[in-house]
RNA sequence: CGGAGUGUAGCGCAGCCUGGUAGCGCAACUGCUUUGGGAGCAGUGGGUCGCGGGUUCAAAUCCUGCCACUCCGACCA
């Protein structure tokens, strides 16, 4: 027994950021890293999380008036070459489809690709959608009635990536991807940014993070776009994340698609188009911005599992009660619609406690001989640890425990503004910047727009890693941040 | 694609220089004592040593060809 409170996770954030992460997914079970390069497989419990992510998230979408569909996964290469910036953005990193037929090797090394099975026309594994689906928009819509046009799908997209990270950054991931289209600029504007709303509520009220809504400098904008909105987030080791984007393509994918409709007055009128997103990447966010040094933090709303009851069975004869009483008391929970569970495993009860903190199941019941002879239950909050254990009547906690996840919920949403807000500072000049990042300076620094202008900025920024984040609506485009991001 | 490195039990590694019965830690399994913030003891199971060729009485070890992956650079939701 080691006397200094030992932390479930080893390394801590402090002494190794990157390998804590990497630890935390493997001690929660959300993840592993699959046989396939860059590629991770999504565990039964990061899967769920996604999930309740896409059952929260996707309503809201069909509320505003977005359908789902369902585009190929292989796009033809032709495709991908019209739209020029477009292009140049993606080519890079697209897996090719080549051959449509395997055959045994003849030197005996199992399979390869048939030499007379090649394609004619090769496709690529999707990167993005917005060529085959502006395809499909330019025979979809033919008149202004058929605007505005709504799409949608949840899939996942490849892009060969040099460095990956389970979540951050792997080369398959898991998105929603919308497309809309809109008879004019005011009408993709507001698509973007009402979008963009519906992500910062998203965030804010079921994710409990928070960021900066902005606009991104022309550099960072996505390739196509004439301009990109994004909702962008400090994580715990002063770096950024760019949680979310939406895009106002123009008339861009329009020309290159031929997406035009017929308007009121019979002039032939070309559509303007927006696409936005949301990643498996937000998993990262959240781990890295709600995680401690004993591992995953779940935010309550989200949570695969909002309450574990743990019987604490002890060897007198009790346990087949104990057992009864956590059952009723999930039942009641499950009654007022609170995912709760009995761990009922053969395992020691304090491993059983050390899982649930790994996989940041928000409330921790104990239940003993003790709690079941006064009819009482003893709870741990998560995000702040055994500090907050509290034994009281189960009537009470039954009435409370609603309660008790909203208040986590808040707590873990205002300490994401806390930080946010500590880890944002003020400078004025490169100068300031230099001197920011030279020392220890951690998180977004926030500087006048005209900055952009300075050529002197471009060295620093190189020489620290940095990028331009967004320009903040909250300055109405007056200010620009600026940080190291992943 | 440039530079470096690694492939040996589920995971992490030692063994290789100097060939000679395949080893350690963790995990798993069994038993007993335990169980309210990471238990102890005893025992058990599990590996064609990345793949192919060569040298040798004998290859994880030496030679050779191939493959895969990781890290560092340019790219990135």
């Amino acid at each position: 027994m080691s006397k200094k409170p030992r932390t479930a996770i080893t390394p801590t954030r402090e002494e190794n950021f990157p390998e804590w992460y990497q630890q935390v997914i493997k001690s929660a079970d959300l993840a592993e890293n699959s046989p396939v390069r860059g590629c991770m497989t999504v565990k039964p419990y990061g899967w769920a999380l996604w999930e309740n992510m896409i059952n929260i998230f996707d309503p809201w979408l069909k509320e505003y008036g977005v359908q789902n569909c369902s585009f190929p996964l292989l796009i033809p290469v032709e495709y991908l070459s019209k739209e020029a910036e477009h292009v140049e953005g993606f080519a890079k990193e697209c897996a090719v489809v080549t051959h449509h037929r395997l055959e045994a090797d003849p030197d005996g090394n199992g399979l390869r690709p048939a030499p007379d099975a090649k394609l004619e026309e090769p496709f690529v594994v999707r990167p993005t959608s917005e060529t085959i689906i502006g395809e499909a928009m330019s025979r979809w819509i033919q008149s202004y009635r058929d605007l505005p046009l709504q799409l949608n799908q949840w899939a996942s997209v490849l892009r060969w990536e040099m460095r990956t990270r389970m979540f951050l950054r792997t080369s398959e991931f898991f998105w929603h991807e919308g497309h809309n289209a809109f008879e004019d600029h005011e009408g993709a504007t507001k698509d973007c940014l009402h979008i963009l709303g519906l992500y910062e509520k998203f965030f804010t009220e079921v994710l409990a993070v928070d960021g900066y809504k902005g606009v991104k400098t022309e550099d960072e904008r996505f390739p196509g776009a004439n301009e990109t909105y994004a909702f962008e987030m400090m994580m715990q080791d002063g770096k950024a994340l760019q949680a979310a984007t939406t895009h106002d393509l123009g008339t861009n994918f329009a020309k290159t698609f031929d997406i035009k409709y017929q308007s009121k007055d019979g002039g032939e009128e070309l559509c303007h188009t927006t696409s936005w997103a949301f990643s498996t990447r937000m998993i990262g966010g959240l781990i890295m911005m709600h995680g401690d040094d004993d591992g995953m933090i779940m935010p309550p709303r989200i949570a695969p599992q909002q309450v574990v009851v743990l019987p604490v069975i002890k060897d007198d004869g009790t346990a087949g009660q104990i057992n009864e009483y956590c059952d009723k008391l999930v039942a009641q929970l499950k009654e007022k619609g609170i995912k709760a569970k009995v761990d009922g495993r053969d395992m020691r009860t304090p491993d059983k406690m050390w899982d649930a903190i790994k996989k940041g199941i928000p409330l921790r019941v104990e239940v003993g001989g003790r709690e079941m002879e006064a009819g009482e239950v003893t709870c741990v909050r998560r995000d702040i640890g055994r500090d907050s254990k509290q034994t009281l009547p189960l009537e009470k906690f039954l009435v409370e425990a609603q309660g008790l996840l909203d208040a986590i919920h808040d707590d873990m949403l205002a300490n994401s503004r806390k930080f946010r807000d500590e880890h944002t500072t003020d400078v004025s000049s490169v100068a300031d910047i230099q001197h920011f990042f030279s020392g220890d300076g951690l998180g977004f620094v926030k500087a006048p727009v005209d900055i952009l202008k300075d050529e002197s900025l471009e060295a620093v920024m190189k020489e620290h890693g940095l990028s331009t984040r967004n320009m903040p609506f909250e300055d109405e485009g007056r200010t620009v941040l600026i940080a190291k991001a992943y």
